[in-house]
DNA sequence: AAGTTTTACAACCGCAGTCCA
DNA sequence: ATGGACTGCGGTTGTAAAACT
């Protein structure tokens, strides 16, 4: 558990990447693969130490990266999977092909974290703020929130048949099951209710800060449970016994079907407020 | 138009886990 | 069993660009 001595040695570059470093070390790993990274920068004929030499592959040159925006559907997955894994920036990023764990980590910290934040839910655990920090989120005593209870408990007991399937946990190189769960999730009143905040979010949540200094930006907002958050709450990974098919279409029915029938009497306020999502790029 | 503040993202830092002699 | 070498990962920082005043 030595640790490796790194860029403090003398004479190595750092800071930003040159467009000519970037074709040494494209050309270098093309013809030799990238071996040790350690030695990689001395062969190579780089001044960077080796560590940087990889972040700068693996996060930038490779081939295999995806560049540009994150689509929505992106967008939604890595919420989804943050509710479920947490900050486990490469575990979600394993999820979305051409996607880097430092993108990720960018992506959820810059946008997608104020995004929840604004909208009363709290980005670590995905489960509606009750700080003051963020916009408030109080119980609701009007009908609505029956059905948000309900949402809830679904939720919940998705979560905990989840639990039991450790399959999960056993992903398959992007587990599509679980990217359909989530999508079939999205394609549901609550998804749907999830981008109708789109107006709110783009007109009321400008960010966190901001709304530190002026809680009227979220104003709007009156908040509720998220039901997109798979939370980190409940996930033990115990014995499976379960086909995970049933998790799957459990989930599908809870929210096309038995979403639908409870949360359909169910005032705009709750469907509106409680997601927000939207394109800020 | 200029100065200031905020945002976005590339890159760095350092801890922790794994491998291997 | 031990410890050094190495890699992977998550948190943090630096800075250019964009937005705002």
């Amino acid at each position: 558990m030595g640790r490796a001595p790194c860029c403090d040695k003398k004479g190595l570059k750092k800071g930003p990447w040159t467009p000519e470093e970037d074709e040494i070390l494209i050309e270098y790993i093309k013809k030799h693969g990238h071996g040790s990274w350690r030695s990689l920068p001395k062969l190579a004929g780089l001044l960077r130490c080796g560590k940087s030499c990889r972040l700068r592959w693996t996060n930038y040159l490779r081939p295999d990266i995806k560049r540009g925006p994150f689509s929505l559907e992106e967008e939604k997955l890595v919420i989804q999977l943050h509710g479920i894994l947490g900050n486990r920036w490469a575990a979600i990023a394993s999820q979305l092909p051409g996607r880097t764990d430092n993108e990720i980590k960018n992506l959820w910290n810059t946008h997608l974290k104020k995004r929840l934040f604004c909208m009363g839910i709290d980005p670590q655990t995905h489960e509606p703020s009750s700080t003051t920090n963020g916009p408030a989120v109080k119980p609701p005593a009007s009908p609505s929130t029956r059905h948000m209870t309900q949402w809830e408990n679904a939720r919940l007991e998705a979560e905990a048949r989840l639990s039991r399937e450790s399959s999960l946990f056993n992903l398959p190189p992007l587990g599509r099951t679980d990217s359909d769960i989530f999508l079939s999730i999205w394609n549901s009143e609550v998804g749907e209710s999830f981008r109708k905040f789109n107006k709110v979010d783009k007109t009321a949540c400008q960010s966190p800060v901001s709304q530190a200094s002026s809680s009227t930006k979220c104003g709007s907002i009156s908040g509720t449970t998220t039901g997109i958050g798979l939370t980190n709450a409940g996930y033990s990974v115990t014995g499976s016994n379960q086909s995970s098919n049933l998790y799957t279409e459990d989930v599908v029915a809870g929210s096309d079907s038995s979403s639908s029938i409870e949360l359909e009497d169910s005032s705009d306020t709750v469907i509106t407020t409680s997601f927000g999502f939207s394109r800020q790029q």
